[in-house]
DNA sequence: ACAGTCAGTTGGAAAACACAACCCTCTTCA
DNA sequence: TGAAGAGGGTTGTGTTTTCCAACTGACTGT
């Protein structure tokens, strides 16, 4: 068996998005937050690093930079369909977070399916319905 | 409308998992990689960011640090039951890596469920089955 | 004319990170 | 008995990122 860091899918996602703040932006583009000071104002994030991140965030695909105003000229960032696709990403660190981590806070905001339910989304295997857990759902082939 | 950083799970599991190693950690001790050399060759992290990122996951409960031999002592790393819960984060990252990042390397491994199924696990409603997408999962409350 | 909005830049200090080398405790093999 | 690993880290020294606060520039509304 040959060594060497893994080539593998999560550590290209977290390329992309394994920083301290994407995540963060990404989630206030599911939450209809779309303008640079807004963002700022709702992550925390330092401004430098937030205009640096969007950047980062457009190259590789997950935002789309628009011109919502001329004179002066102004952009939004809304999500592509790539950055859409990381919705799940999104609700499963927040069902994590709502579970594990003991917030000192106020009590986590609820969300509900449009049919009405309330209880966490669940992973589940498309073809028998079971839900993924640890061990039932095993890689196949190494590399 | 009040302003300042939202207060949100998914920040809070970000503070635990956001940074570039921690969750190539997780996915090492989803594949069996329990130990400390291992981890560092799997995952490429330099060996002192590793010990305390390791150090970092005991403390905030995803890892246990536990002896598996002694004289001389020896560490593993095994994950807890909030570990475990990782899971489902884990397996959104790879999904959408799969997926939406172009891979110069060879074809990604493939994941099987128990029952046979090689489609990638989707996140459902448990109450009506539907996917959850970006529009059909709401935030009920702010704050 | 003056304050305010919006989308960023810039400069300097502080914190993280990366890299290689080293350490310590055993065990194995010659 | 001595030398070479294995395993799990720590230390020292740069190099990068991040953080923070202030500033810019193009406007708009009063």
């Amino acid at each position: 068996m040959e060594d060497g860091p893994r080539v593998c899918s999560i550590a290209r996602t977290l390329e992309v998005v394994g920083d301290r703040w994407a995540l963060l932006v990404v989630r206030e583009a599911f939450l209809g937050v779309h303008r640079f000071d807004e963002i700022q104002r709702k992550t925390g994030a330092p401004r430098d690093i937030l205009a640096a991140r969007l950047k980062k965030l457009v190259e590789t695909g997950v935002l789309e930079r628009r011109l919502y105003q001329e004179r002066p000229a102004r952009y939004e960032y809304q999500l592509t369909e790539a950055g859409r696709g990381l919705y799940a990403v999104v609700t499963a660190l927040r069902q994590w977070g709502d579970r594990y981590v003991t917030a000192p806070g106020p009590t986590p905001a609820r969300f509900a399916h449009t049919c009405g339910a309330h209880d966490p989304a669940q992973f589940v295997c498309p073809d028998c319905g079971e839900p993924i857990e640890a061990g039932s759902y095993r890689r196949e082939a190494d590399r």
